[in-house]
DNA sequence: CGTTGGCTGGGCAGGTTGTCCAGTGTTTCC
DNA sequence: GGAAACACTGGACAACCTGCCCAGCCAACG
């Protein structure tokens, strides 16, 4: 069976679109007790499926104007992680995968323009391990990172 | 200047750490007067900075095991858009950027593993105007999705 | 058939929120 | 130089919510 049934799927999305209502509320619109929402969302937290609350910082708001998609080869039999670990020094790499195909990381950058751009490349580049780079730009973020049609589908799981 | 201080930053970080502790507690721990907490997070959230406090997802937790980035290439003439619009339709793609290079789009697609990637993908290619598509599996995510470096460094500019 | 687990509806004290206010220091603009 | 605008402080208030507890009920399971 699924790791979540269809009220949690109501209790997340009700919270993805007014997460500031707190549980009393979210009982009275679920129709349901308040012990219930508290309940399901102490075992969303405690299995993981939600991972916390935090605030979502938009880059661009920041002034980071630029997305880019940066794709890695590495010098061989150093491994991955120390240069991972060199390029969480950048603040700019926002995110950072080991893939599969003839690439061997592929990370998300942004930057404040195309010029800045350049220097957070240039940053990537000198770190040890990295032999090249090969970037490609964001034109437009047409699907913004979404989970909640993924929580239906898990919902609607036997 | 930027359009964050020192304070916004560390408001910011904060919540990030401990995003239940409320307003008046965080107004404690950072030595300042809970309307000025009250203030910088009204104005983060109208500025844009702060897109909200949903709940975030993992999708392994849901199930879904397996991260993989295709990227796409598209028949011409026909526009980006329609076909965005399509693969919104799939809910194991999470996020897409029309994007430079060689290729027209890159998605970001999660399945329940590589047996469900493949079902995952022949949805895609299925997609009218989707011409090919190619994919790479995320065997490690080196850096996870992370914007507080960001916020530190953007506080910091003059 | 008894047990377990989840839901309901309720009650309680304590803390927090939203919203005011006056006072103060700093910056900006005539 | 002075006035206005702005942000922060410290404090107050009522209303509300949270965390926690409980008893009772129902369905599924062994």
């Amino acid at each position: 069976m699924s790791p979540i049934d269809a009220l949690d799927a109501r209790v997340l999305e009700l919270f993805a679109a007014e997460p500031r209502i707190g549980v009393l509320e979210a009982s009275r619109r679920l129709g349901v007790a308040r012990g219930t929402v508290q309940a399901r969302l102490d075992r969303l937290a405690r299995t993981g499926v939600v991972r916390g609350f935090g605030p979502e910082i938009d880059p661009a708001a920041l002034g980071y104007a630029v997305t880019a998609f940066v794709t890695l080869q590495l010098a061989q039999g150093r491994g991955h992680d120390p240069v991972a670990a060199r390029l969480a020094a950048v603040p700019e790499v926002i995110e950072a995968h080991t893939i599969t195909g003839s690439a061997d990381m592929l990370c998300r950058v942004v930057a404040r323009g195309n010029r800045d751009l350049q220097r957070v490349i240039d940053m990537i580049v000198a770190v040890r391990g990295v032999e090249r780079a090969s970037t490609v730009i964001s034109l437009a973020d047409q699907i913004p990172h979404r989970t909640l049609p993924l929580v239906r589908a898990a919902a609607q799981q036997p």
